[in-house]
DNA sequence: TATTATACATACGTTCATGTATGTATAATA
DNA sequence: TATTATACATACATGAACGTATGTATAATA
């Protein structure tokens, strides 16, 4: 028993989150123990209940992680005031898609997410916390769609909420499709086409 | 005590299937007791355990009896040959969409399916069901497009089958979002709008 | 350097759902 | 009509996860 410096706890903390990511990707939210995770984090469960208020809290923090990522790419994308706001914005949920073929990290939280928990009780209040975060970044996608009828790229009668709202259900189902059955297609080159799609008539 | 003829024992099934939904609903399936469900049903948990194996085998009957009733509405409007295969595509997509909006039971299971259950361990099996399932229904979505061409009401170089991918994605984000929250968007006015854009220049 | 707060590990009691075993009254069947 | 299988209800035992209480060695601080 030996008492850890503030760097070695941060490290601890980080460490049971990665380990809860895999667990709750394993074992689901809701059956995975705290035992379980203090197991794959090589700690006891004193230590988890030491850094978090319990598994919900570590869920918490997952959840925030995964929740600010999203938004900082659109908004840093948006920083960039490319001359043909369409072009960029299908490139970035082109983009968007592919990440999740490479970065692992994210396929398994957005898994997680989407497909091993269950939004109720207590776990009902991050229902709201995605429903808040879709709609900024609906309205961040919808800035594009407003750049882009000031460059005349886009009809004028096109509403651009309406618009932002069914490009975010289309990404959202593509995502959902694609962590069910990762192996149906292959991202980096469904990706383009599914958005070219999109993006082909809006001119 | 009383012994129940074949009649009743049926209808206690069902009670207790639907009892089930309500508490996979409100609980979350792992969340969800037995015991929970025997009581909704106004039966103890014997009544559950005649009836089924245990409680994933109360999911699977509930599972099954949604994901037949979908394809059928599909293979039912395929049988009507319609002058107009897109058109009548997206009535079918719209109407599927606003249905959401009045049955109250199919809304509460897709709820439960996407947002209620985790799909680790023993459930992993029905993210495999439902992969299947989307297939066979993708295939489905594909003959209206291979009609279409016929009709030449679609250029034929256009790939039917990433189309039908395309839209099966839409539609599953727009469900996923409407269930996430309901409140967010009135889907009797919305759907033939986002289908509208979907359809719009496929001609 | 003495003290205190920290960063955990260990131990304990309680709750609670599950599966099964058993009881039982009565449809169904012959 | 006697028998049997059915359709449950009831009772029991087991185990597992949780929260908390407590122990403790050592950074941090003054």
């Amino acid at each position: 028993m030996v008492r850890r410096t503030k760097e070695e706890a941060l490290e601890t903390r980080s460490r049971i989150m990665d380990a809860a990511v895999d667990v709750f990707f394993e074992r689901g939210v809701a059956n995975a123990t705290l035992n379980d995770i203090a197991t794959r984090a090589e700690v006891t469960r004193g230590a988890i209940y030491w850094h978090f208020k319990n598994k919900l809290d570590v869920f918490d923090a997952l959840h925030d992680q995964l929740q600010l990522s999203f938004a900082d790419t659109i908004l840093g994308d948006l920083r960039n005031d490319h001359p043909h706001p369409l072009l960029q914005l299908e490139r970035l949920c082109s983009d968007l898609l592919i990440d999740l073929e490479t970065n692992q990290y994210k396929f398994k939280v957005l898994s997680i997410l989407f497909f091993k928990c269950d939004y109720t009780g207590e776990m009902e209040h991050f229902l709201n916390l995605q429903n808040a975060r879709k709609k900024k970044n609906t309205e961040l996608f919808s800035e594009y769609f407003t750049r882009a009828k000031k460059h005349k790229h886009l009809s004028a009668d096109v509403d651009p909420t309406v618009l932002s709202m069914a490009l975010m259900a289309y990404i959202t189902g593509i995502v959902v499709d694609y962590l069910r059955d990762a192996n149906g297609i292959v991202m980096s080159e469904h990706a383009p086409k599914f958005m070219r799609f999109f993006f082909r008539n809006l001119a």
